[in-house]
DNA sequence: TCTACGTTTCAAGATGCATTGAGATATTGG
DNA sequence: CCAATATCTCAATGCATCTTGAAACGTAGA
């Protein structure tokens, strides 16, 4: 992940509406969402999901596939996680205490403690 | 974290020289990096910085303190953590295999030398 | 083949953002 | 107090982007 893969990462998801279809297909996992119901969760034309759909392709953020009439579309997850290794490289300098609560906000989502933090 | 400061977050991440301030502010560490110096790192006029540097600030991704004739800026690191886990919050649905690679690509900035200073 | 469905493409209008340069503000040292 | 330094503010210009609606495309079933 270069510089200008995460301008566009970023640029990407600095939209309201892609921004939530990012999050829809995060949530969704790799069987993914078809373009129509994406459209529909996020309030938009089906002209207009199809030209933000489009933009996080470009941008590395997403993957589609046909399945009959509908194109099913899902996050690419690499794509995050070298987004976030990027944006946080070198952020420690010796001080581990800086990143540490980065990871700690990650391992809510996958570590489960117990309480109902899961965001 | 809510979208509305995620999208502001996005928003003003994606853009070159921001971009560039602010990983030239989370490797500088607490410590910071005065305006015109980071003009200079960046390669912007001063009064553009400025602007950016507003932008970020507005952003909550970056903070501000005076010393002397110079104006010191820092990373805010609770907005990134923040930042990562609403991105990928409910990335895993049962199956950790999905962001795992998330955690990888954030330890390696806290664990290059291989030494367990945590986690 | 014909029709219905799901999705994409295209052009046009409206909106918002980045950059620039001059001037204003705040701080320090003489 | 005055001058130099460091930074900020402001208005104007140019560029990029979001949205919309109509039309076209590919697919599936009758």
């Amino acid at each position: 992940m270069d510089e200008r893969q995460a301008l566009n990462a970023f640029a990407a998801m600095a939209q309201e509406h892609r921004l939530r279809i990012v999050r829809h297909l995060v949530t969704a996992g790799p069987d993914g969402l078809a373009a129509g119901v994406l459209a529909t969760a996020v309030g938009v034309s089906t002209s207009n999901i199809s030209f933000h759909l489009k933009e996080l392709d470009h941008a590395g953020l997403i993957a589609s596939r046909r399945e009959g009439r509908s194109i099913i579309y899902s996050a690419v997850y690499p794509a995050l996680s070298g987004l976030i290794q990027f944006l946080m490289s070198d952020c420690c300098q010796g001080r581990p205490e800086v990143c540490d609560p980065a990871m700690a906000a990650l391992s809510t989502c996958c570590i489960p403690t117990g309480d109902t933090a899961h965001v």
